[in-house]
DNA sequence: TCCAATACATAAGAAACCAATGTATGTGAA
DNA sequence: TTCACATACATTGGTTTCTTATGTATTGGA
């Protein structure tokens, strides 16, 4: 685990890459594949992650639809067109972000 | 200017990284600096540099010498051995995260 | 049957930062 | 010489963003 103050920032920009790369998700499996791709490293949580996908969908960037499971609810999210260009943006947005503290603090890349 | 909840988490570590290359700096050189070396792109505010410089000194991580400029006081900040120790340990911590994100997000490296 | 996992959600508080403001000195151009 | 800008410190109030805790309900496995 990172300290917490490392994450901050990094939220939305995650969720996004992962709607993008998957098409639709689900709250809980957002969580679920963090965890999973960062060998528990990064932890979501969903006190974290609910509020920010509700923002995001009222901002109109995620579109919502509801499935039942057997008698339990699931909500699936998924860019709509306004989330896929700010999604691009967010992504390079990082990317130079990434270079410009690698710069800043003389970080050596690792071997390929 | 990156959006500003980028840069949030980020600022410790580049305070504690330039008092490791530059021995001893006061707080507006600090400013200045960083907005030099990110071509602008990173400005820190005097708001969140001044309460992080005394808080780290409190916590024992900085030491402080006074200056006279004159009639004007500068208050020079310089890395502790708590400091020195503390530093390698968030630097490889940021570099280890940074690896972590460029997987999450596959974001491909610059060519050199 | 009962605990853990799945799956949603909110609420209170803390952490970290931003914007604004304040004080004071030094400096260069009109 | 005066006035705006730069240097240099600092604090305060507010916002954003996250954490911790809690709540509800269903489902699956030992």
């Amino acid at each position: 685990m990172y300290s917490s103050e490392l994450i901050k920032g990094t939220l939305k920009t995650i969720v996004l890459k992962l709607l993008a790369e998957h098409k639709k998700m689900y709250g809980y499996e957002i969580t679920q594949m963090v965890k999973e791709m960062t060998k528990d490293k990064i932890q979501i949580t969903e006190g974290a992650l609910y509020p920010t996908l509700h923002a995001l969908e009222a901002e109109g960037i995620l579109i919502t639809e509801t499935e039942f499971i057997g008698k339990r609810v699931r909500k699936y999210y998924s860019l709509s067109p306004e989330g896929k260009k700010l999604t691009k943006e967010k992504l390079s947005e990082f990317a130079d972000f990434m270079n410009t503290m690698k710069f800043l603090l003389d970080i050596k890349p690792k071997q390929a």
